[in-house]
DNA sequence: GAGTGGTCTAGACCACTCC
DNA sequence: GAGTGGTCTAGACCACTCG
C-alpha cells in the first residue's frame, strides 16, 4: 500500500503556529496593540494553551511580543539599540556615560569576578550598583567590582561610596578594555529592577578595565534581552556616516 | 489565629528547583557526566516532569547543561570564548579569519538587510554562506550580503562565487565596521548546521562594513548561545597582557 | 527494542492588574 | 471581582540514539 506523503516533515505544532502568528503580527497588528488572550488564541488555532504559550515564548524571545501578567500580550516595538561603549576608552562613571550610581557596599567578590581580577575571593572589593535607563525604561543593571586595595581610604556604603570608588579609578590611566557577551537568565533582584520575571533572558556583558598591566575593575552588566540590541560603535568612519 | 510564616514569598517551584540543581551540579557532578533521566529526577524531587523540564531549560540557557534527545542530559563545559573580531579592521575572508566559505547564491536581500545596505529589496545581492568552527563543533553560521552592483563580473554560484565576492571586497578600502548583538532563535536551517533543534537560543551578530561612505557588505552571524561567549578583543594593552 | 528527551493535551489553581 | 498571564499536574505519544 502506497502513501501519498513522501518525506514526512513532522514540524512541531508550536513551530508552525509561531510562523503563522509572526505573519499575522506583520500584517494585522500594530505596535502596542493587544492580542486576544491566550485561552482564546489557543481555541482559535485549535491547540492546547501550553502549546500556544510555547509559540508565544519564541516570539517573545525574538523581541516580537511582550507579555505582562494581569494585562495581556502586546506587539513589541522594534528593539532599542543600546551602545555598550558610548564613550570610547574611558572609565565607568566618566562624564557622559549612560549609567546612574545607585549604591555600593563592600563584599567578597564572586569566584568568577575574583578570577578576572587576578585576586582571591577573600580580598574585599567595592561592589557598585548601577542602572541604565533608555527610552523611559530600565534596560540594564550592573555590578561594578573595584578592589578596595586599589582605592585607599574608601569606606562607608551607599551611592556616596560608589561615586568615591569611581572617582578613584579616574586618577589612573586606562590602558584597555576587554569585553564579552553571553546569554543568561535574570536573577531575582535583577529581574525586579528590569521589570521582568525571574529567569527572563538577559544579555550579560562582562567588561574588564585594564591599567598598569592589571585588571583594576570588572563590570558585570545585565541587559534585557527582549527589548535591547547591543551595539558596538566602532572605528572612525561610523560617526561620519551618522552625521 | 496566627500563622507562623511572615511575608510569604511564593517562589515558583521550578525556580527553587533550578537553584537546588545548580548547587548539585557544582558539588556532585563533573563536566560531561550524564544526569539521571527526567522521569527519575522529577520523581526524586517530587514534581511533575514538566516542572522539572522548566528548571532544566533555565540551566541549559545559562550554559550549565546540555540536553540531547535519545541520549540524555549532560553537564556542559564552561562556555567557549569566541572572538567576534579576531582580525582588527579587516574585510571578511581576509587571511586569518575564522570562517569557512560554504556557498553563495544571488538573492533579493531580506528587508532588514536591504535597509542596512541603503538599498531596495529588489536590487540583487550575493549571499555568501559561511560557517565557523571552534573546538570541534560548528559554533556559528553566517550569511554575508554583498551587493552585486559593487562586485561587477560576479556570476555563477557555489563556494567559487563566494570566494570571488570576498576577493572583490578586498580591493576596497575598509573605513569601519558597525556591529550589534541581539538574542534570537535558530531558524530550521541554522539549527541543523549548529546541531541544535529549531528555536534554540542564538546570539545574532550583525556587522556592517563601510567603505567610501557607504555600506558595502552586511554580515548576519548566528552563534550558538548555549556554548558560546562572544568576546570583543579591544584596545592595545590587552594583547600585552595576554602574552 | 529499550531508553532518552521533545511535544502535546486538558484541566486546575495562583499572582497580578485594573476597574 | 473580572480578566490576564504564570505555574503546575498527570498522562500520552512521538522522534531520536544506540546497542
Amino acid at each position: 500500500m502506497g502513501t501519498t506523503q513522501l518525506e514526512t516533515v513532522p514540524e512541531p505544532k508550536y513551530w508552525h503556529l509561531k510562523t503563522v502568528l509572526a505573519e499575522a503580527l506583520d500584517s494585522e497588528f500594530a505596535v502596542g496593540q493587544i492580542l486576544p488572550n491566550e485561552r482564546e488564541l489557543a481555541a482559535r488555532y485549535g491547540v492546547a494553551r501550553a502549546t500556544l504559550r510555547q509559540a508565544l515564548e519564541q516570539l517573545e524571545f525574538e523581541g516580537r511580543l511582550q507579555r505582562r501578567r494581569g494585562v495581556g500580550t502586546t506587539v513589541a516595538p522594534p528593539r532599542v539599540g543600546v551602545d555598550v561603549a558610548p564613550v570610547e576608552d574611558s572609565w565607568p562613571g566618566a562624564p557622559g556615560d549612560a549609567w546612574q550610581t545607585d549604591g555600593c557596599e563592600e563584599v567578597s567578590p564572586p569566584a568568577r569576578v575574583a578570577r578576572l581580577l587576578d585576586a582571591s575571593t577573600t580580598e574585599p572589593v567595592s561592589a557598585v550598583r548601577r542602572t541604565r535607563r533608555a527610552h523611559g525604561q530600565t534596560v540594564a543593571t550592573e555590578l561594578l567590582y573595584v578592589p578596595c586595595a586599589a582605592t585607599p581610604g574608601i569606606s562607608g556604603s551607599g551611592a556616596a561610596r560608589g561615586h568615591a570608588a569611581l572617582r578613584a579609578l579616574h586618577h589612573l590611566e586606562l590602558e584597555g578594555q576587554e569585553r564579552s557577551v553571553e546569554l543568561g537568565s535574570a536573577r531575582a533582584d535583577d529581574a525586579r529592577q528590569l521589570d521582568r520575571l525571574p529567569g527572563a533572558p538577559v544579555l550579560v556583558v562582562t567588561t574588564r578595565y585594564l591599567s598598569g598591566g592589571a585588571t583594576m575593575a570588572v563590570a558585570v552588566s545585565t541587559y534585557r534581552a527582549d527589548t535591547c540590541r547591543l551595539t558596538f560603535g566602532d572605528t572612525g568612519a561610523v560617526e561620519l556616516l551618522a552625521s
